[in-house]
DNA sequence: CTGAAAGCGCTAACAT
DNA sequence: ATGTTAGCGCTTTCAG
C-alpha cells in the first residue's frame, strides 16, 4: 500500500481511503484516478488478513457438517448457504467432518482461530443432533437438524406439510386407497409424512387403512418386495406415496414386473426430488422436494442478522416442501 | 496473548513459545504448565488473521468450480480436497461460480486477497477449460480439465483406460457382440472411451462393429429408444456397454421390456458410478466409477508441493478408472 | 531459560 | 482535501 502511495504522490492513508470508497473525506476525483492507476500499475491487492486484523471482522462463516457438503444428497444446502453468504461478501469457510467427533473439534477450533463470524452446523438428514458446546462461542444457526431443547435457532424441513402435500396431490387425482411405504429407522421425516398423510386422509373424509401402510429399509430392493405385496391385495391400491425417491424406484420395478402402468393403474409419489432419480425414471417421478437450498440461504441469512448483533430467540425454522410435477401420478 | 502472559506470570513472547512449541527455546515443563493453565483459564485461541499477517501464510487453499460443490455429480472431488488439505491443517475455501464468468472474477479477487496459497480450478464434468490469467498469481492445478496448451499442471480421469476396463470386462464373461452407447456432445470422454472399447475389441480379436456403436443424449429415456432398436437387431447384441449410469436406467427399462433379464440375456455395463442410481437399480449395476475422490486428493498433493516452492513442469495427470462390479454382467 | 522490541499490512481517529 | 499516528494480535530476532 506504501508503494502504491509513493507511485500516486499520496499518502498509503489515502489509498486506504479511495479503495475503501471512505465517505467521511471527499477526495478529488483526479486523485482517485491517480491512486486507482497506481494500484493497476503494480497489481497491488488489498491483504484480507491485514484488513481483517485491524476491523477485527473476518467476513467469513463457517460450515461444518456430517457430510452435506461431500454426499450427492443435500449438496444444494450449501449453494443456498454459499449464495446467500457471498450477496454479504462473505466466503464460507466448509468442513467435513464424517460424523467424527475428533474432527468436528478441530474443525470448531480451526474456525474460531479464524474468526469466523457465525456457524452453520448442518446434517445430511434432518435429526437431533449436540453439538460442540464452543459452538456458543459465535453466532450459530442449526441447518437441516435441532437440539433437544430448542436452545439454537435450527432450519429444517417441514416434513407433516410434505407427507400432507404428496397425499393430497393422490387425493385430488381421484385416489381413495393410498398407500404409504414409510422408513424404518425413527426420525422426524418418518413421524412427520405419516402425519401428514393421516391428516390429508382425514381432512378429506378418507379413512386410515392400517394395512396400506408398510415400512421398509429405504432402499428400492426392500420397497419392491413390499409394494408387490401391496400390489397383491386384494382391494389393492391405486396409489403409493414412497418416503423417498430411492424406494420408488423400487415401486417402479414392482409396478412394471406386475404388468401394470404408471401411472394409469397405480400412481406414484417419491419424497426428496433427487434429479438423478426422478428426472430420470420412466415416467418422470411426481415427487416432494426437500427445500435444501432455500434452507441453506434462510439459515445465512439467520445467521447474518443474528452477527449484525441482533438478539433473537432461537427460532424453530420450518421450510415447506413443494410438490414437484413430473409424470407419475 | 498479553492477558494470558500476565496470568501466567511470564512475557508474551513465552505465551508464544509455549503455543507454538518452538524448539530454539527449550521452556522449562513448569512454565509451560502455568503458560497452559492461563490459557484454558482465559479461553484464549490464537487468531488467525494475525498469525497469518506476521507469518505471511494463510493456511488457506482455494478451489474454484463451475458446479462441482452443489451438484450430485461430482461432488467427492470436493471431499478429497479437503481432505488432503487437513491433512495439511489447512481449510479449503470453496466458491460455486454456476459457470458465471463474473462471479468467477469475483471469486478469484476474494481468494486471492486472502492470500489463498494455492488455487484449484475445477469442473463438473471433463472438458478443456480457459480459465482466468490472474489464477497463474499463485500455484494452480486444474481439476477435472485442463487448457488447450497444457501449460497448467491438470488432474484428468483417464476414459480410455475406463472404455478399455468396461469393455473387457464384458469379453471376459464371453461377450462377443458388444453393443456401445456412446454421448453426443463431443468431449474427451465421448472419444476416449470410444477409443478404450476399439482397443479392447482389437486386443482380444474382436471385430469392431459399427453397427453396435451409437449416440445418443445422454438421459435415460432417449437411451430407452437405442437400446430397443439395438435389441431388435437380427443379430443381437448380448451386451451394452452404456456411457453412463443414466443411461444405463434406460437401457434397463428397455431390456426388462423386451421381457429380457438382465443379466443372463443381455448384460449392462455403465459409467460414473453414481450410487444413487447404481445401487438402486436392480440388479444392480456393475459400473467404471470416475475416480473423482482421488482426483481431489491428487489434485491437492500436488497443490502442496507445487506451493512449497517446488518447480515441476506442468504435469498432465491421469487417474484411473476402476470397474465396480455389481451384478449386471 | 526468558524478555524487549520490531514489524507484518492495514484502518481510522485526529490533525491540518 | 489529505497526512500523521497509533494500534489490531501475533512471530521472531536478538539480548540477557
Amino acid at each position: 500500500m506504501y508503494d502504491v502511495a509513493r507511485l500516486a504522490g499520496v499518502s498509503q492513508t489515502t489509498v486506504s481511503f479511495v479503495v475503501n470508497n471512505v465517505a467521511s473525506a471527499a477526495i478529488s476525483q483526479e486523485t482517485r484516478d491517480r491512486v486507482w492507476a497506481a494500484i493497476h500499475a503494480l497489481g497491488w491487492r488489498p491483504n484480507a488478513m491485514a484488513r481483517g486484523l485491524r476491523t477485527r471482522h473476518s467476513q467469513t462463516l463457517g460450515l461444518i457438517s456430517d457430510e452435506v457438503a461431500t454426499s450427492p444428497y443435500a449438496v444444494r444446502m450449501i449453494l443456498g448457504a454459499q449464495e446467500k453468504a457471498w450477496a454479504g461478501s462473505q466466503m464460507l469457510l466448509v468442513v467435513n467432518t464424517s460424523g467424527q467427533r475428533d474432527i468436528e473439534q478441530t474443525a470448531l477450533q480451526f474456525m474460531l482461530e479464524r474468526r469466523v463470524e457465525g456457524l452453520l452446523y448442518a446434517t445430511m438428514y434432518h435429526h437431533e443432533v449436540v453439538p460442540p458446546p464452543e459452538i456458543g462461542l459465535v453466532p450459530a444457526v442449526l441447518l437441516n437438524c435441532f437440539v433437544a431443547d430448542r436452545s439454537l435457532p435450527a432450519i429444517v424441513p417441514d416434513e407433516q406439510q410434505g407427507g400432507y402435500t404428496a397425499t393430497e396431490a393422490l387425493i385430488r387425482r381421484g385416489h381413495r386407497r393410498i398407500a404409504f411405504v414409510n422408513e424404518t429407522i425413527p426420525m422426524p421425516a418418518l413421524f412427520g409424512r405419516l402425519e401428514g398423510y393421516r391428516q390429508a386422509l382425514a381432512d378429506y373424509g378418507l379413512p386410515f387403512d392400517p394395512t396400506l401402510v408398510r415400512r421398509c429399509h429405504s432402499n428400492a430392493q426392500d420397497t419392491f418386495a413390499v409394494v408387490r405385496e401391496l400390489l397383491e391385495l386384494p382391494d389393492r391400491p391405486t396409489a403409493i406415496f414412497c418416503f423417498n425417491d430411492k424406494m420408488a424406484m423400487g415401486a417402479y420395478d414392482a409396478i412394471k414386473r406386475a404388468g401394470l402402468r404408471i401411472p394409469q393403474d397405480v400412481a406414484v409419489i417419491g419424497f426428496d426430488n433427487l434429479e438423478l432419480i426422478a428426472a430420470q425414471l420412466y415416467p418422470p417421478l411426481t415427487t416432494v422436494a426437500l427445500p435444501h437450498y432455500e434452507m441453506g440461504q434462510r439459515a445465512v441469512e439467520l445467521l447474518q442478522t443474528l452477527s449484525a448483533g441482533e438478539q433473537l430467540p432461537p427460532i424453530q425454522h420450518t421450510i415447506p416442501c413443494p410438490l414437484v410435477e413430473r409424470a407419475s401420478i
